[in-house]
Order: structure tokens, then C-alpha cells, then sequence
DNA sequence: AATGAATGAGTATTCATTCAT
DNA sequence: GATGAATGAATACTCATTCAT
């Protein structure tokens, strides 16, 4: 989120993205007024829209940057790893420290995503698909490795890992007084996600 | 809600949750008007509230009557199967019917569920908490019996269930042309999740 | 109130007209409900309209049968006095002794009259008009006798006379621990009154 | 209402307070709609809620900004004068005058004051209090100076005379054919108020 | 670019009234 | 006559969006 090309002083851009996060992490998309954004913002309720065409693009613009820079992220981190297998468990790791570094982002993400893709008019979270697509090449990868039986379908993996990580995140995101660390989240996570796909030896 | 006897298959809350729960899959809550569902349930928008409080309420009493049936029919089922893997698997199973049965259902859970756990006041989603505490309880007699390893912790494990299968719930429930079939879905996700879990032999 | 000549043992009409002044009285007209009328009547709301066209008119009707029976007893009290300022005297003794009982009914009239004769369409409310007549009727007879200055105008006692008595009974009727006495304001109202227009000797 | 310092003649708060006013005194406070009052106001229906925060506030700050101005300007007409009876007499003057000044604000007051007093919930309306105690203050000071019997309690002479003045503002008021000049009301009003309360000599 | 006052379309909910039983 | 479930018209209020300054 900080390693942004923003290097204005005033970026009201960024200002009043990170101001859209927290409101809607902690009011949800339809329960957030513009007005309370602006104010979280510091800024007047019409500048927002000189930054943003409407309150569904100031959603999706969201999930658009916020996706590219973790795809970004991701992708540099993995392509130091050669074996599918831990690249599966950095993949992992990485979800985690991206939720534990941006909360608020990760509660949106999480809680507002599904709403988004299928209620917001005309928009296809294409970034999203991206994201998700990730896993599938580690998985077919993995197979090509002969490291995952063939007959699993990385369409149908990809998913499955997303949906656990996701729920996952819920739990720490929500849960004021986490009874699970990260840690343990993100070992067990990784423990039974592997042990799920990889080909015993 | 009423205090009289519904058994009359022209029972106006039963109508009036069918149509909200077609409605809300189609729309969203958000999205979904009061006059939407009354058009759909063929009553006037006033007979509405006779039933439900208001629109919050009608959401909350769906989930709460759907998770109610679904608990039930998901014990009875588990009840006469033992060994506690191939109960997973049944539950697992019986998951994947129940959204074949109930496309709508199932997408407005998946979908909204989230939303109002959150944000409709006071809503403390105790029966979807009991529906994820029939997986714990399977894992923590595995446990018990050795088939599981003691260090998952069940409070983990039953969210990394839930999350992959709802994940799975979506693809298919959204996917208007299903690429993947609810068996094969059913069939991956068994196979991962208990592979996931179980100790190997 | 209670020298009606209604005997039947199940008079709806009477039930719903003393639920109605109860419930006027104490949320006004406006906020006053068909359904709550029936239930302090201990009748379904359908049978209100049984008996009375609707809201309205069941207000208006509410108005003149009270009217009807206050006009008719003070006409009886007033025949048998000759002197016409006893007989303002009497008239003043009387409307305190209506309201002392029956406080609910004293309440609707005062506060809701005024309303009524403005807003409730085509409702001219000739028995209001008929009460206030009597006291002009007084005052001209008292003019004719000498006892009150030709130039003040009856039409305009009238009103000063009951506007000053609706006033006070206002005060009593309004304040759950009143803090004049009937009696003292029904001494001072007559002494003021009767001081203020008649012929000093 | 606002902070901004109203200097302008299309002040928006004082657009809606008269309009307001006008359409209360036509149609009454409960068959007024918000949109009635932002037609006559032109302006949107939303604007009103920029400067009222709701119907119900809108009739007290009508209540209290009017009854302020009046307050100051009876006080200050009184002040220059020293006889009690002058001053009462002055009093009915000036709320004749006042009545004459603003037939609608009149109607208002006179119509819905009652009601507001009883049902807005949270209101009391201390200014009118206020008003009222301008008498009683009058009567009080005529008492010390022997020319009001001190047996007569200015509570409820406070009382007798405003119920007196305000019947007689209805009547002027709402008959759009008067048939009393204000100047009579007002003449004959005095004569007998002070007739009745004044020790004669 | 920034503001925030003004707009007015949009909707949940209420409640007087009806009418089948 | 009596009921009360059903109706649906009516409306206060909200809030995304605009635009004059």
C-alpha cells in the first residue's frame, strides 16, 4: 500500500482512497454516505468526485489498485521459488501478511467482494480473476511436476484454497480479540491446503 | 411469527420468504425493494409487515428458518454414519445437495451472509454458528479417534471447510454455466479436505 | 355523559365513542390510531366502522353528541333563573362542574376543537356555535334589562367568554397536579367576567 | 440554525419559515406536507432538512423565533409606560396589532399551539411561558399598587386574558369576512378585561 | 482544483379502510 | 353483526450527485 508511485505531498487521490477503506471496512459499502468518506478525508463531498466518477467506481477502483499491487507484490515474491509446492506455501504466507499489514483493506476485500462482483453494474473484477489465476498456475505447475494428481481441477483448487484463506481472514479480521494468531492461521492454513493436493510420497 | 397454524399451502409467509429469497438472490438486499418482493410474492407491499417486522428482520428470519432445516436435516443424516471421516464426507456431500436443491438459497446465504452478520444490528448469526460447529464436532471426534492430527485446531479447520465449500457454493451458484458439475465439485472438494486433514496411513 | 338513554347492555356505539375521547385525549387525533380506539374499546377495528363512516366523522359525531347533551342540560339548568347575569353566573358554575366530570372529554374538546373546525372537511360544527350561543343569548337579555352596556357587542363576549373559560380549563385539565382548584377557578372566572361586563350600580 | 450570518434577502431559513407559516395556517400542521412547504418556498424538499432538522422542528422554531420577537417588542413597548392598567391595556393593544401585522403567523400560533404543547414529544414551550408571564407580571405590579384585588391569582388571570385575546384573534382570523373590525375586538377586549379585574373606584 | 449548498429521485413503512368469512 | 387479514395510497426523510462560486 506504501510502496505506491504517489510522491505528491497532497495526494488526495490516495487520501481519499485509504479514507473509502476505513469506512467501508467498518460501515460496509451500502451503509457508508459519501459525506462520511469526505469527512474521514478531509475533504469537501465534491472533491470525491473530481477523483471518482461515483461511489460503485470509488468501490471498484478500490478493489482494482489494491489488487494490482498485491498481484504485483506476489508475483515478485514467488519468482524466486522454483518448487510449486512452496511456492503454494509462500502464496499463503504472503495472504496473511498482506491482511495482518492492511486490516481495514483486507475486511473490505473479504466482506464487500462478492456483493461487488455480482451487484455493482458492468463490472467484472478482472483483477480478482488474476489474483485467483495465481494459484491455478502454481497447481498446474505442481501437476505438470507430477507434485498434484492430475485429476484435481486447478479451476476448482484455486477456488477452494481462495475460500479457506478467505474465511480465514474473516475470523482474524473480525474478531476484535483474535482467539487464532496469524501464525497459527497461516501454519494450519498452509498444513491442511498442502497435505489436501500434494501427492503423498 | 403468526401464532396460527400454517398448514395451507397458500401460506403468505411461507410465499413471502420464497420470494424473498428469489428476489434477494436476484438483486441483492440492498438492491432488493420491499415492493419487489411483494410483486413477487403476488401480495400488497403492507402484507408484508405483517409477517416481518421490516426488511432486516425478513433477512435475518430466512436465515435464521433456512439454517434451521438445513441443521436439522444435516444431523439426522450424520447420525446414523460413525466413523467420523466418512461423516465429513457426508456432510460435505449433503452440502453440495442442498444448493442443488436450492440455488437460491444457497446463493443468497453465500452472498449475503456476510453483510448482515456484520451490518444489521444486534444480529448475532447463531444458527450459521451451529451449522460450523457440526464440523468442528466431526473433527474433534477424529481427533479422538486418532484420525485427525490433535495440533489442527478445530476452530480452524471448521472455517477452512466452510470457506472452501462456499467458495465452491458461489462458482457454481453464480456460473450460470456451470463449468464444473456439483459432483465433481463435491467429489475434489471431498478428496482435498480430508486428505487436508486426515492422518495418512 | 352517563344520562344517556342508550340501555342496551352491548352498546358498541357508546363503547367506542368513550374509547375514542380516552385515546383522543390523551394522544390527540392525529395520533391516534383506528386500531388503538379498538383495542381501548375491546372491539375489532372493522366494527368502529360499523358504527361511525370513518376517522373523521367518528371526531364530529364525538363533538355533537357531547354537545347535544351539555347545550340540553345547561338550557335546563339556566330555565329556571330569571336574573341574567345569575344565569352567566350558573353558566360558568356548570361548564366547570362538565369538566370536573369528565376530564378526558373536556380535554378533546378544548384541544382538538379548534383543529376540527378548520381542517375536518365540510364539518361546520353548529353545536359548538349553539353552546356559545347561550351565552350570548344571556348577554342580550342582560342588555335588555340594563344590566350590561348596549355597546358591547355579544357576538364578541361570546368568545371572550369562552375563550377565557376554555383557557382555564386548559390549565386544569393539562396539568396532572393542578394547582388551582376548580372551585377557585370557577370564583375568579365568574368574578372577572361578571365584573368585566356588567353595569356598575 | 445555521452559523452562517444571515444578511441577505433570500435567506433560505427565513424563506422556509414563512412558507412554513402560510401553509401550516391553510392547511394545518398535520396536512401540511414537507413538499407543500418547499413548493411555496421554492425550493427542494431536501433543502428544508438543511435548515430544519425535521417537520416537528420546524413548528417550534416557528414557535420559538416568533414568539422571541414578539417577546422583545412587547417588552419594549411596555417599558415606557408606568400604570399597570395602561400597560394591560397596551399588551391587548399590541396583540391585535401584531395579529393585524401577520394574519398567518397568527393562525398558527392560535390553531396549532395547543396541540404542539401536548404532542410534539420533548417540547415545552417555554417561550410562551415567557409571553404569558408578561401578564401576570402586569397583573402582579397592579396588585402591589392597590388597583387589582389581591385576592384574584395572576396565574389564572394571566390565563383568562390570553384565552380571551386568542379566541378573539380566531375569530378575526379565520373569518375571511370579519365581521368585527380588529379595532372593536381590540376596544371591547380591554374595556371588559380591565373592567373585570380593576378595583373600581 | 476545491467547496458545500442545493437538488430531487427514490423507498421503507404506516394506517385508514375494506370485505370475505 | 363482528372480525381482523389484507390492501395500497401516501409521505417524511435520505443521500448521491451537481454546479455556481
Amino acid at each position: 500500500m506504501k510502496n505506491t508511485v504517489n510522491h505528491e505531498k497532497n495526494d488526495k487521490h490516495e487520501q481519499i482512497l485509504r479514507a473509502a477503506i476505513k469506512t467501508f471496512a467498518r460501515k460496509g459499502f451500502y451503509n457508508t454516505r459519501i459525506s462520511d468518506i469526505a469527512k474521514e478525508a478531509n475533504v469537501a463531498d465534491g472533491t470525491i468526485y473530481l477523483y471518482f466518477k461515483n461511489k460503485d467506481i470509488l468501490l471498484v477502483s478500490l478493489f482494482e489498485e489494491s489488487m494490482n499491487q498485491i498481484i504485483q507484490m506476489v508475483n515478485e515474491r514467488l519468482s524466486s521459488i522454483t518448487d510449486p509446492i512452496e511456492q503454494l506455501r509462500a502464496f499463503i504466507k504472503i495472504h496473511f501478511e498482506l491482511i495482518k499489514k492492511d486490516k481495514f483493506l483486507a475486511e473490505v476485500i473479504s466482506v464487500e467482494l462478492r456483493q461487488s462482483n455480482k451487484f455493482i453494474k458492468e463490472y467484472k473484477n478482472i483483477k480478482f480473476k488474476e489474483y485467483l489465476n495465481i494459484i491455478s498456475g502454481i497447481i498446474r505447475d505442481a501437476q505438470a511436476k507430477g507434485l498434484v494428481a492430475k485429476h484435481l481441477m486447478p479451476g476448482i483448487i484455486k477456488r477452494m484454497v481462495f475460500g479457506a484463506l478467505d474465511e480465514l481472514t474473516l475470523i482474524w479480521v473480525l474478531a476484535g480479540d483474535s482467539k487464532y494468531s496469524i501464525e497459527k492461521l497461516c501454519k494450519d492454513a498452509a498444513e491442511v491446503l498442502i497435505n489436501g493436493i500434494a501427492i503423498k510420497k
